[in-house]
DNA sequence: TATGAATGAGTGTTCATTCAT
DNA sequence: GATGAATGAACACTCATTCAT
């Protein structure tokens, strides 16, 4: 599907709101939030800091709009991948294979725990804060979602949470265990302890 | 072995070196290394910057000293307890007990993650870091170590790692989850999975 | 008299002009030289920066332009006012009360005072700003200019022009005073005692 | 009068303090109070903008602070001068001196005019703000009192205050107008408008 | 002429670190 | 050893101004 932007610029404005957002995602994983500069990341999508504050309010306003954008865009790939399966066991596979995908994504990877250290730490009190907390789980939540997945269902609703949680974590974890130390464990290593915790407490036993 | 401390501009020192650390715990863990000041460690341990620059060389400094103690500390406790275990059986007891202990120790946990990321983001290059690096990793290392606890042995040493590293991340991440959102999942919701984890992934089948 | 200004463009031109000058009265007298910005100016008049730089060359600029058009506007009122006038009792009459009701223009007189203060603090260097003084400052002396008003004569040059200044400053502060604290005296206050320092420093006796 | 200050710590924040004192007053008489830079107050003290930081919260807090001491200064100055005269007429000669005396003290009146227009544009919400404003305000009060000079209470109270601020501002203003252009009018011409104005005004005619 | 994205210099403020006491 | 004043580099953010459209 093709945006039509009228003018010249509106089209200058969503590319350069795109470079900022490209590389603030590799900023803030690679160096978190406070680390990161607004400069570094303003420069490294070639810009300067005064197209970053045309396009964002602050810091913690790019911090933002990037979760909400690449949660979005994951969550999209998945309902789609989801809504082309013939059957619930097809859904199944799908959702394991999604998941395990994902040990590849490291930059996303430290970008949801730099959310999460930023959440515990400034409280869940400021309204911003709030509104796009709820925005962002809600598409991750989707992202495991009983509606979708009924052989979640046989979990009591509270097991249900704490299973997606684990997958979730260990997914997280294990990736920084790789970042940190690259030798000790392979992807591939992670991918088939992360397919057999998955495989153990998604089956319906 | 106690130590003697001869006179009392030693003891002095000591106890200030101690509630410097102390103070950094939860410094540390609340803020985070990057945010957390100098000046509110020393002001919560009732000195000034002067006493935190007459016991450390830097923040970075206190970061791994801290570290190194408090993994130290953590390692007797547990060898302690593995060395008065009359069987294997026992042991494996005591171990499942202490790791899952663990998931009420959240300074520790924010203070590894920390230090994680503080590892991933400041390369592994720095002399001061690689040693603190090996010392700690050694430690920690030892808390799941294949010598004390035969039945790891089963597993390939890679797999043991792996297995080892699963293990590690489902706590701290559950626990960081926690910090996140204490409504959606107690802390003995955290312990029973965190068993059956350990269960599954520790058992001899 | 009219000037014609034969097509759209021209037309529009000058009331955007127009516009700006509007908004920049109310923006300068309120925020003041240094803290107005040209945004809050542009956007005041229902328009960008940009049309501020297509008729402005710069915040200065538009602050001269506005001092000279609001001086001119002010002069033409009195000298009109002072035309029509039978007798020399008439004018002395008609310039007491066009005083008295610069008391309640507190925009002009902010203004007046940004103007001061400028000028004090950028030296008289400038060639524009040296221009823009000598012409805003003729048509300001104009105003109780002693050729109109013969009665001024009286005083030696020097003491016409203190007693001016006295009454210009005197309007300028307390027209400040009230803006400051609106409660510790009343416009007609000021109003009264200005018609007294008037009548006391202009009597023939 | 002399101050111990028992160690050297001390006297050096003292002295550090009184050396960006002095130079603030310079910097924000000469700049006002949006275009002094701390920088170069700072450095006008012969400091960084460090000291500054040691000293003050902000180019705020040390424009309070400035006003504060130096409307003290004069209180004081003026008191004692006062509490030595032996008659009523005595007392309202020394008040006039000193009146006239501030004419030369262009400093202060820059201050004081920063101050009003300081106060008007921020508005009298803020509780920093509020107190410092009666804080200055009574000792300014206290300068033209009625209780220490009778004379002035055949004035109704509001007739008072009103005479209080036109000598209060013929005084800034004429001041500012000597500032903006000596040759206009000279001191000494200051003065004598001054006196007779603070003649007329206060005589009990 | 007017728009508005982008520039870039400027500035208040923070904070790890140093050093005289 | 401990104090705390001072340093100075760093950085988020502002805003007058420019320029392609």
């Amino acid at each position: 599907m093709v945006e039509l932007l009228p003018n010249k610029h509106q089209q200058r404005t969503v590319a350069t709101r795109r470079k900022l957002l490209k590389a603030a995602l590799r900023v803030f994983a690679r160096d978190g939030f406070e680390a990161a500069r607004i400069e570094d990341i303003a420069s490294e999508a070639g810009h300067t800091r005064g197209a970053f504050y045309a396009n964002f309010n602050s810091k913690e306003d790019l911090f933002f709009a990037l979760l909400e954008q690449e949660a979005n865009r994951r969550l999209i790939l998945l309902r789609d991948s989801l809504q082309s399966c013939p059957s619930r066991t097809a859904r199944i596979q799908t959702l394991r294979d999604f998941y395990l995908k994902r040990a590849g994504d490291r930059q996303w990877v430290m970008l949801m725990l730099e959310f999460r250290l930023y959440a515990v730490r400034h409280g869940s009190m400021r309204a911003k804060l709030a509104a796009a907390h709820r925005r962002i789980r809600s598409s991750l939540n989707y992202a495991f979602v009983g509606d979708l997945m009924p052989s979640f269902a046989k979990y009591k609703s509270a097991e249900g949470e704490i299973v997606k949680a684990l997958l979730e974590v260990a997914l997280h974890g294990l990736v920084l265990e790789r970042a940190y130390d690259p030798k000790r464990i392979s992807e591939s290593q992670v991918r088939q302890i992360l397919g057999r915790v998955f495989d153990v407490f998604t089956q319906s036993d």
